[in-house]
DNA sequence: TTGTACGCGTTATCAC
DNA sequence: GTGATAACGCGTACAA
């Protein structure tokens, strides 16, 4: 039986009939368990249990005025989660093995070795979305997961399904959330302060930035840094200039002119990788926005013959699970990512302290040396 | 804005006032939007726009009979994240920093150092629920995470916010799922068959178990082998069978007395391996029924000074992540876990094709040879 | 202690 | 093309 032929969901009128009461009863019998005589009660449970009666969410929700639920909204997941240089086939190419026939489904049909990339999961926001989903349910609270283009019709969907919206932001979410912040609590993780009234959880990108930049010069007298990524994205464009201040204050100047690269971006990435090779003009270290970023850069460094650390160095942001595995192993800056994923959900839940004012929860990440910045990691 | 004292949402009546027609156009205007005139339709959409209307799910879930959302329930999982022998604080346990203060919240108030462990995050749980939220996004489905006890209410709860559930059971789990069935469509995770009438999706436990059979007998010349977990459970079960079998295609018998042995267990597992090696009795291979239980296995192997796989060899059963990262990485049978959370998912909306009968999907897992078992990997 | 009646916000079925 | 109006299932005053 699929959804489609479920049997019509017994409702309290089912249960007060066949425990000959009132919908009153049946409704007391789960809620104000103490305004029922025993006898009535374990009737009335009995009965549920033996309709296999569930609560609808649905018609609580309506009467009570909220879901209960927390929600949690990425914005063009999919597409991030491609891996950028090894061409995987997104996610949706793949087909599925047909699931109503006889017999074991062979592994050749599962896509799993493709799909089972540590450069694919956990990223960064899967570790947040685990702190999210933790704590909810530590709180006692379901957690509603949706992903979308960032329209309208896909944000407002979700706000009307949950109490309260965590959401990774893309750059053009601003007017769509806008609309729905008197509505429902909105956390915004990882974006740069702004004058919409919605909570944030971040990190001090600026601080990791220039710790990271203290240690590239101090432990490894690199005085000439390049930076790779995209500075539309505001964490981006955070992480860009602690970089630059950092150096700032070490008498030193980042190149001006950075590597511009999406995160799926072989096609900027390589071409201005190759040119800098062929040009003799490498730089000491590549400081790339993310993990995601350092791992194409090293994949197209080592397809060009060059070694890093040795030739050049790399480092990452964000402290991914894949930065411990990659080769050589990535330097990076963590995030505390499933503290930040917590940390939404106590403010969505009300559990975070009074909130006269939005929220705007930032915490320390932490630089992690490994070998591709030259530290014996 | 907190939860509490966010402002009332905008109905349908609201935008209809605002826009000066009635409900029924209101509603309209985004349902069927060829039923209006433009110029309703453009004045309704813009009223809603600026009263930032949302319609809610839950009404509309009331109405329409069904809320469009996939459900994703685990018992007690919080329990099963925990690691072994590390004695991590249990998850519930750890002190939040203040959200409400200002500042920059310290590395050391993110418990990060501890929770970031892959031997907790991500397990086999995880990698399922990735996949089966991939597919709902695919399809365009939001996704209810919820977990609990497997208590009647929490399943009840869940029950009644979803149109099909998918469920790590529990032994005790069977009751209260059965109550469901006939309401909504319900997928078991790796369960073994039953009379029940609800979906599965699962492995070939007694195959895998048989390769591995094969690799260590044929590959190693191993021919003393311990079973190490718990067969209580019907998958834990089905792989003390298959490894039985296994063997016995092979003249070989398996050690009668597994090392009976919880997740979480050092309570059970310290001791019997302690008596094994005072007793010179340890086996050439200990074959666990999870990855997790052969990680406490070569913990307290390692604290014991065995080596493996020179004084004994130990595989696991799942091929998560932390396999592969472990000293030495474990040789293990990995699940295709994405496909079969993409399977569930599938299955529940419906696009899986007929179900004239409950859907028994059965994937083939694979051996993965390295280090623990004395292959070169 | 138990039963009745109304409201919650949508959708859908009617009239107009 | 548009506007009333009746479900949908539950929570809960209020009456009995």
């Amino acid at each position: 039986m699929s959804e489609a032929d479920a049997a019509r969901r017994p409702t309290v009128y089912d249960v007060a009939q066949e425990a000959r009461v009132s919908i009153a009863s049946v409704s007391f019998a789960f809620r104000r368990p103490d305004k029922l005589s025993d006898a009535t009660r374990e009737r009335v449970l009995e009965a549920a249990r033996r309709l296999g009666y569930a609560p609808s969410a649905a018609a609580r929700g309506l009467a009570h005025g909220r879901t209960g639920t927390l929600g949690l909204h990425a914005f063009d997941l999919l597409l991030e989660r491609a891996d950028p240089l090894t061409q995987t086939p997104s996610f949706t190419d793949l087909a599925m093995p047909r699931l109503d026939a006889d017999g074991v489904i062979p592994w050749a049909q599962t896509d799993d070795d493709v799909l089972s990339d540590p450069r694919a999961f956990p990223l960064y926001v899967d570790e947040v979305q685990r702190g999210f989903e933790l704590e909810c349910w530590a709180l006692g609270r379901p957690v509603m997961l949706s992903s979308g283009a960032g329209t309208d019709v896909s944000v407002a969907d979700t706000a009307g399904r949950v109490d309260g919206l965590a959401i990774f932001p893309s750059p053009q979410t601003a007017p769509a959330l806008a609309r729905y912040a008197p509505t429902i609590p909105i956390v915004l993780f990882s974006a740069a302060p702004g004058d919409d009234h919605h909570h944030r959880v971040r990190v001090d990108n600026a601080g990791g930035m220039r710790a990271l930049a203290d240690h590239l010069v101090r432990e490894h007298g690199i005085r000439d840094i390049a930076f790779v990524g995209r500075p539309e994205a505001s964490d981006t464009a955070e992480r860009l200039i602690g970089l630059q201040d950092g150096l700032a204050d070490l008498g030193l100047l980042l190149r001006p002119q950075v590597v511009d690269a999406t995160v799926r971006g072989e096609d900027d990435l390589v071409p201005q990788l190759r040119a800098l090779i062929a040009g003799g003009r490498m730089p000491q270290a590549l400081v790339c926005a993310t993990d995601q970023h350092a791992f194409a850069v090293l994949d197209t460094l080592a397809a060009e013959g060059l070694r890093v650390p040795e030739d050049v160095v790399v480092t990452g942001f964000d402290g991914t699970l894949a930065a411990r595995l990659s080769s050589p192993p990535l330097t990076t800056v963590r995030q505390p990512m499933e503290a930040m994923g917590r940390a939404a959900a106590r403010i969505l839940a009300g559990v975070a302290g009074p909130a006269d004012r939005p929220f705007d929860v930032v915490f320390e990440p932490r630089l992690v040396v490994r070998r591709s910045c030259g530290c014996p990691g």
